[in-house]
DNA sequence: GTTGAAATTAGTACGAA
DNA sequence: TTCGTACTAATTTCAAC
């Protein structure tokens, strides 16, 4: 069901917080961003590609599997040739305390790709791929439509997919062309507890204030979404 | 720099239409599912996961790859654990007749994973990853705001990642547990050409109406959308 | 499309630097 | 910790069926 739970855990009590593990050096974020752009390569290449010992790699790449830095491998797909060439992104309201409900119905729903909860007018973004409009449609007004935790839905279609990328790393950062780079020093690679802590509070509120231009707008959280932790 | 344009070239001209290639069977499928949660499983084991011969599983294996149904190999990894634990989405209005300018910037940006012209009140999403809340702010309003194809933006945080799939497979839909799911026929799995004709229409506008419920918005694109097109 | 055998490569377990 | 090597197990390739 792959179900994540990454950035939950920090605000509300010291459920699951396992500790910081692996400490991240830079040799490991280059296996990182080796295996990012092929996933299926040997350990052998990726040590030579890495430029350490075979040995090495091995014990390296068993600590981030072991460590869940990395969780799994898996293999890109087109979904236009998979016959999924249609994707929406559903933008959900949550009716209040209704949350665990929500959660256990999405699990229900293979057709989902991607569930975040989120600040702003909406709770919560569900991306669906199917095989026609249609199908977004029923999904939505038949699927979504029933769950009584859903109070009310708003759904956009994606015309283009303009670029995806696995994932990001630290570091993808350094490598741009040099135009205005935020010049703050690099993030350390051990996630500091801060972090987590931020997230909690609703952020995002205050971060509008002062812009010097007017067509920025950061948006917090509604009403209640701190019931979103008693959820989990 | 991994881009992608799935969706398009469907309503323009026939630029860059490659054809069917090959047809997926239910053999072809069950290689995706497998390759999907596994993406490092050799391809003896995946024979045997499949109930095919070795040989039969390399040929099938390599057609997937050589055919593009296969894009790529990738590692699934934790961002919080690699140092990037805040999620935000920034929803762009793009100034028209820009859009090859967007496209271009946004090749440069290293920390956008995704991106993806949508239609409704914006243009396109955004979607960064980023190690603080301030680096967000920074990159919106340092970054974002100087490229002149963007009049507007609006950010969201994601407060926590649900769910994320690797990809959905036709036959998902099957596997769920029987709750008022669509009666329609399952979609063919070689993709046919009416697909790619529903969106280029600027779909979704009328979806919404005859809904037995007020509380369903299907939302179409915004003023001259239609330019997408031109920008690739 | 399948099976079986050879060649290659991957994974493991050491000791040494 | 990391490296290098030798050993074992597995995978891929290629053949004939």
């Amino acid at each position: 069901m792959t179900e994540m739970s990454s950035n939950s855990g920090s605000g509300g009590g010291a459920t699951g917080r396992i500790g910081i593990g692996l400490e991240l050096d830079a040799t490991h974020l280059k296996i990182l961003e080796v295996l990012r752009e092929n996933g299926r390569i040997s350990v052998s290449a990726l040590a030579e590609r890495v430029g350490i010992s075979r040995a090495n790699a091995y014990t390296r790449f068993e600590a981030l599997r072991a460590d869940g830095v990395i969780k799994r491998f898996t293999a890109e797909i087109d979904h236009q040739r998979a016959g999924l060439g249609i994707v929406a992104l559903i933008f959900v309201t949550v009716r209040q305390q209704m949350w665990r409900q929500f959660r256990a119905q999405l699990a229900q729903m293979p057709e989902v790709e991607y569930c975040a909860i989120t600040t702003g007018q909406h709770d919560a973004m569900i991306q669906v791929r199917m095989a026609d409009v249609a199908e977004v449609h029923a999904m939505v007004t038949e699927r979504l439509a029933n769950i009584p935790a859903v109070k009310a839905t708003e759904t956009v279609f994606i015309l283009d997919e303009v670029l995806r990328r696995p994932y990001v790393l630290p570091g993808d950062r350094e490598r741009d062309r040099g135009r205005g780079a935020s010049r703050r020093p690099a993030p350390s690679v051990s996630p500091e507890p801060e972090q987590g802590q931020a997230q909690g509070q609703g952020q995002g509120q205050g971060q509008g204030q002062g812009l010097p231009l007017g067509k920025m707008r950061f948006v917090g959280a509604a009403e209640g979404r701190a019931a979103l932790r008693d959820a989990t």
